[in-house]
DNA sequence: TTACATTTGTTCGTATGTATA
DNA sequence: TTATACATACGAACAAATGTA
C-alpha cells in the first residue's frame, strides 16, 4: 500500500515518521509557504488521526531538521532564510576575531549555458543540460573578499533573469523561496586550497598565486533535491570559515 | 536553592534539563566510564524522582548532542570515539572522490613547553602555563598529507609522554578517554588558507608555497572545558575537508 | 491594565511493541 | 522461553507565552 495519509511519501510502520513524510509532502507541494505558521496541533492531530505525543515527536524531528520553528503561544511556522540565525547557518565566513557580518553582494556576471561535467554531477542532471550561471562578489566592511561562481538548472528556475538577480530585495536563499518555491535545507560542503588566479586578481584585486580558500556547495532541497551547485574562492588574510561541532 | 539534585549545576525552573545536566554532572565525575551502560531508564527515574517521560527527554538531548547511544534491548551507552560513526566525526578528511580512509599517524615532535599568546587564547589558559606540544603526521594511502601540530594544557595532561603518545593504541580521542578521563565531544574549527612552509616541504615533501588548507581547532569536554587546541595543514591536492548540513 | 482565549511547553502516567541476552 | 531494556503510541493536566478584546 504505501502510507496510512493520501500525501504520499512513506515507510509504514513507524507511525510519527509517516506524520513527518506526510507533513514534508504537504510542504513540498506548497500548501504552507515559508514564513506561514502551519494549522495548530489540536487541528493536525484530528486530520492525521494521531495522538498529541505522536504529532509533537514528528514535528520535533523538523524543528531539529531547522525545516519549522516552533514558538510558544504563537504557533509553528515554516522557516524562512530571513531570519538572521537562518542566514548565519549557511555563510560561514567570520571575522578572524569572531565577528559576523552581513555581506553586501554585487552581482558581477549571468549567463545561460550548458552544464559541464562537474556541474552535471553534482547537481545531477544530464550532461549538457541547461543551467544558468552567475557569479556574485562578496563585500565584508566595504572590501570585496569573496567571489561566488553560482550554477542552477534552468528548468527550476526557468524565469531567472539578470534583472531579476539584481534587483532581488533580500539574500540569494530568500529569493529562491520567494520567487521560485526552492526552500533550501541542506547543504553539503568542501573545502580546499588553491591560488588565485587571473579573475580573482581582477574581481578583488589580490595578487595572482595569493593562497585561496576554495568551498564547494551542493545546496538542496525538502526531498534531497539538489537545486544549486556554487564554488566559493575566498581572500582568508582577514577572514575565515568557522564552524562548530556539534 | 539551585538544582533539586545533589550532583551540581542545574538551572531550576525546567525539569528535563536539570536532569540532563544532573546525569552530565555524574559523568564528569566518573561516575559512568566511556563505552559502559548508564543505569536503566527504570532506576534513574527512581534516583532523580521523575517521570519515564521526562526522563527519556533528557536522555534524548544527550544522545542529540552525540554523548550517550542508546540500543533498544541492550541499554544506554556513554559514547566512546572507538566506534568508527565517531571517529569520523571528527576527522573530516576525505578523498575527492568521496572515499573515507583511516589515516595512519607518526609522531614527528613532542615537547613540553610554556602557552604562547595563540595557544593561551585558545585554552583559556593564562599565558606561559605549561603545556604539551606535539607534532603529528597523518598519511591516507601511505602518502603523507596532513600535519597536526597539537597543544594540551599539561596540567590536564599531568602523566603524558612521549613513549605513551608514541605507543598509543589506537585513536587519539580514545587515547584521552582511556588514559586521563578526558571525553571529547565538541570542536569549533575556523579554515584559513596558506602557503607551504619550509617544515610543510620536509615532512610532506610537497614544495614550499603549494597552497594549503590550514584548520584551527579546540577541541571541548563535557562542561565546555576546553582540552586540546590543534593547528592542521592539510595538502589539498588530493583530499579534502568534508562538511554536511544539517 | 486586566481578563481571556489560543497555542505550544512540560510533566505525569499507562499500555503495548520490538530488540537483546 | 523468559526477562530486561528501550521504542512507540496514547492521552490527561497544568504551565508559560502570546495576542486581543
Amino acid at each position: 500500500m504505501g502510507s496510512r495519509f493520501d500525501a504520499g511519501a512513506a515507510i509504514g510502520g513507524v507511525l510519527y515518521k509517516d506524520v513527518k513524510h506526510a507533513i514534508l509532502a504537504a510542504l513540498a507541494e506548497g500548501e504552507w509557504k515559508p514564513g506561514e505558521a502551519i494549522p495548530p496541533e489540536r487541528k493536525l492531530i484530528e486530520r492525521f488521526g494521531v495522538s498529541i505525543g505522536t504529532l509533537r515527536k514528528a514535528i520535533d524531528e523538523l524543528v531539529a531538521e531547522n525545516i519549522m520553528i516552533r514558538h510558544q503561544g504563537r504557533g509553528t511556522f515554516v522557516a524562512t532564510h530571513r531570519q538572521e540565525d537562518h542566514f548565519f547557518r549557511f555563510f560561514r565566513i567570520v571575522r578572524q576575531d569572531g565577528y559576523r557580518e552581513f555581506p553586501t553582494v554585487q552581482l558581477a556576471k549571468f549567463r545561460r549555458a550548458k552544464a559541464d561535467k562537474e556541474e552535471a554531477a553534482a547537481l545531477g542532471l544530464p550532461l549538457g543540460e541547461a543551467v544558468f550561471r552567475f557569479t556574485n562578489v562578496l563585500s565584508l566592511e566595504g572590501r570585496a573578499v569573496m567571489i561566488d561562481a553560482i550554477t542552477v538548472p534552468a528548468e527550476r528556475f526557468r524565469t531567472l533573469t539578470e534583472k531579476l538577480l539584481r534587483e532581488r530585495p533580500n539574500t540569494l536563499y530568500n529569493f529562491y523561496q520567494d520567487v521560485f518555491g526552492i526552500n533550501i535545507i541542506r547543504t553539503e560542503e568542501r573545502l580546499r586550497a588553491t591560488l588565485a588566479d587571473e579573475e580573482d586578481h581582477e574581481l578583488l584585486g589580490i595578487p595572482v598565486g595569493t593562497a585561496m580558500l576554495k568551498i564547494l556547495r551542493v545546496a538542496s532541497s525538502y526531498q534531497n533535491e539538489r537545486v544549486e551547485y556554487r564554488v566559493s574562492r575566498l581572500d582568508t588574510s582577514d577572514y575565515e570559515f568557522a564552524l562548530s561541532q556539534p
